[in-house]
DNA sequence: CAGGATCCACACGGATACTG
DNA sequence: CAGTATCCGTGTGGATCCTG
């Protein structure tokens, strides 16, 4: 078996009846995937470096960083190109059907940044009805 | 401190610099979260019951559908209606602004259901490469 | 520089039993 | 019916050290 840290996070099917809500599921659940929507969103303007990309979203461990890469590369969303070179050079770049998912995701992200005020009022309002019970 | 089972799924910013983009990324990991999702589309029909979410969703535990259920009503973007008769019941319904997120969820959605085969073809080839390394 | 290998903690989620 | 309460396994992710 490989190494823990090589294999994909999964998300598969639940091989479950049902399928095709699930196989939708584990699309969007690449998207639920915190750091892969950063990092989707991050390799829009153009392919990035391993560490350039850990610098940018910031706070991301090399690890998960590792592990986004490849599920993302698994899913036929980003290339990995390989420079042999000294020191070695890796980019990570938006296949087109990255690009086309980086669409919809931007619109998310869009209305995520428009009503975050009126979702972060909600839950101020919600925890201060239960804070106080 | 409340029972464990009341507290909600928690999804708040970091308390870290860079806070707009972590506050955007908390209201994503809402959608990330693969049961929200589910919730929010069947949720698009109109108002449904506790155990009616519960059929249609179907392999979610009774305390995940609670949790999520929370969890939605906490971001205010599903309303929890009691009604105090015997046998009790509650009636979860979209608020105006959930009903604003399931449109660029939708978009999602669909656009999963559409590449979906593209994705799948793309772990298998992966999946294969990587089986006979 | 771009990772692989390991250890470890804890949050998440399932199963079950109980209640108003 | 619509939840709570509790126990408990495991997956996920961080920290750290090591290599080509």
């Amino acid at each position: 078996m490989k190494p823990e840290h090589t294999r994909v996070p999964a998300i598969q099917p639940l091989a479950h009846e049902g399928a095709d809500c699930r196989a939708v599921a584990s699309v969007l659940s690449r998207v639920g995937d915190k750091w892969s929507v950063l990092i989707i969103m991050l390799l829009i303007d153009g392919p990035r470096r391993f560490n350039e990309l850990k610098r940018m979203v910031g706070g991301i461990s090399q690890r998960m960083l590792t592990l986004t890469l490849r599920g993302l590369e698994r899913d036929g969303l980003v290339t990995r190109t390989v420079f042999p070179t000294i020191p070695p050079r890796v980019d990570y770049e938006l296949t087109d059907l990255g690009r086309g998912l980086a669409q919809p995701v931007k619109a998310l992200g869009q209305w995520a940044f428009e009503h975050q005020p009126q979702i972060q009022g909600a839950r101020d309002k919600f925890d201060e009805r239960n804070d106080k019970d």
